[in-house]
DNA sequence: AGGATATTTTAAAGCGCTTTGGTTAGACTG
DNA sequence: CAGTCTAACCAAAGCGCTTTAAAATATCCT
């Protein structure tokens, strides 16, 4: 069933026949009413290919997700995707998601604009000094930022959270229970986000005159394996650490093992913080959480970013969109003072 | 820049243009390369929204991910998705993508189909007599199903793995080793996947005349939390189990987790398989993999599935495809014999 | 050379919507 | 009652491609 057979059916217009569906006020109540319960009886839909033609609008956002040989799909971005899909689907929007190497990254983007697939896209993982956001700039393709790029002091719209803080705050409280040798395990420093937590750290420990020790802090793409295999690594050396920060979830999860291993109890022999992104299937809650936690919720960032880039879509003279999001610090059983 | 433009800049028709770049046969090749290179230097590329329309194909596939409240985003959707995207992408498909509580799913699909969105769609965690299968047949939407669904004997396309076959093995092993108390933490078995491996556990506990015991069958959500509490559990019965077979690499993070907590080590005190779909983030590699497995790529799956469906989409007549992938068993540290 | 055939190019008709720029009929004004 | 408004509807153009049917040009053969 296409417009053209519905209007028939009906015995009116085309022209009518949209309106009415579109709800413009130029069509007798009466009318709509018999068109709309026609659309519904016979399960018209107008084709979005040929709507999306006529208004020049894809209605559909981008979400390029960056990727290497060894790391193909981060559990964040999924659970991050997942709140901004509420968005889209709320405000008619489709989502559409595409792979990318790194090295492909750049003619992603290029084929995105010049094809017209999408009104807008989410940029993920925003690298230090990245190429994408100036790329886009130049496209003129509206996009959100899922994190910053302290390097670039151009005006752009993102949502992000207060790394360096949360990190420092973090580092703080370890700090305050005796420990002083305190190692990192951070994402990938490449990624602008993990050189932000590291700052928040060696700000801390330099306040503190501890001062920082590069033996203790890894940086890596941050799965189980490499979690393990930093905490293990630390805990071997001659100095071995009494607490770990670590940068998500997945990561802590290889460090518990190799603390485990090491014959240790987190909380009382060594402590233990992450940073929870709160994803669904590693949920670090209840009265007293496992984890002690800097925390921030990834789904809602989803969310208010697919928001802010729908309302950027509608209206893309606005001055850029920001929102800082915070990060607190919450005890679980984690941490404990140092063990003399 | 659009066709017109471009045609108008080589003195040439639209429809020779578009030959060109559509490889026809009927355009003279010296022909092409000058159209192919004008194209090149003015970044010109389709504009995909009236393509669509022209052709009558959306040239995209949708997957729609089931989710519950709280269950959102399963890293093994993300994993599968990456594979699947490697096949479009090569192919020139792209990939839209949906999350459905499940009580939205039919009227997701149905407006998926009507609205000509997609070509094709992917059919994400069967059910038990799953719905989706004969809403799709009926909308005559191409669709292949990752997994099956055993109650239903229609002819359709999937791909999946030998759950039963995959599980009885890995309880046999456990039974060789002289292990009677098996607890299985499972998938909700809601899903076909889940009620697939329980009745190869069962079977094989049936077979040794062990015969299988309720108390030790756990069925739900599997994220780090559930499976937790469900080994926290079953650790804390008068007759505790001492093996675990798992069936996923998160749930058994948790299991892991409870383990520790009760005081027994993995492979000496107590044994535990689990089924690994080999996440790039949570990898179960090396010489001596940490678990000892039943192993089958979701990657792969999905980057197959992906090209059964294009093929599907290519020729709609042919008779449904279907694939099934083995899931060999693989000896990590994580089993040994009963201990005494 | 000149018709027949093969090759290359083109004009124009869609694809299924939205939207512009009307037209028509009835209501209202003085 | 002519003239003006307004409400309700419609014909047709246009979005940027692909594809059909036909025209123009090149190549071949006797």
């Amino acid at each position: 069933m296409n417009l053209k057979q519905l209007s028939d059916q009906l015995g009116l217009s085309q022209t009518t026949v949209s309106r009415a569906l579109n709800n413009y006020p130029e069509v007798n109540e009466h009318t709509r009413q018999r068109v709309k319960l026609a659309a519904r009886e016979y399960n018209y839909h107008p084709n979005t290919r040929a709507t999306r033609l006529a208004t020049g609008r894809a209605m559909t956002v981008g979400h390029v997700i960056p990727m290497n040989s060894t790391e193909v799909f981060n559990p964040i971005f999924g659970e991050f995707i997942a709140g901004a899909s509420q968005a889209y689907s709320r405000r008619g929007y489709e989502l559409l998601l595409t792979m990318a190497d790194e090295d492909m990254e750049e003619s992603i983007y290029r084929g995105i604009a010049s094809k017209g697939s999408v009104d807008g896209v989410i940029i993920h993982a925003p690298r230090v000094n990245d190429s994408r956001i100036k790329l886009l700039q130049q496209l003129q393709l509206p996009f959100v930022v899922h994190g910053r790029d302290h390097s670039n002091t151009s005006d752009y719209s993102w949502i992000d959270m207060n790394n360096r803080r949360a990190f420092y705050q973090a580092t703080k409280l370890l700090i305050d229970l005796g420990h002083k040798n305190i190692c990192l395990v951070n994402g990938s420093e490449t990624l602008n986000f993990a050189r932000r937590r590291r700052q928040g750290y060696v700000d801390a420990l330099c306040d503190d005159q501890t001062g920082a020790n590069p033996d203790l802090m890894y940086s890596g793409d941050l799965n189980e394996a490499n979690g393990y295999s930093a905490a293990a690594t630390a805990l071997g050396q001659s100095d071995a650490p009494t607490a770990f920060l670590v940068s998500s979830y997945v990561g802590a999860l290889g460090v518990r093992r190799a603390i485990h291993e090491a014959g240790l109890e987190i909380g009382s022999d060594i402590s233990v913080i992450i940073h929870d992104d709160e994803l669904s299937y590693f949920q670090n809650d209840g009265d007293i959480p496992q984890f002690t936690a800097t925390r921030s919720s990834v789904r809602d960032a989803g969310e208010r970013a697919a928001g802010m880039l729908l309302d950027i879509i509608d209206d893309p003279n606005q001055a850029p969109l920001t929102e800082l999001l915070d990060a607190p610090l919450t005890i679980g059983s984690s941490t404990g003072p140092l063990k003399k």
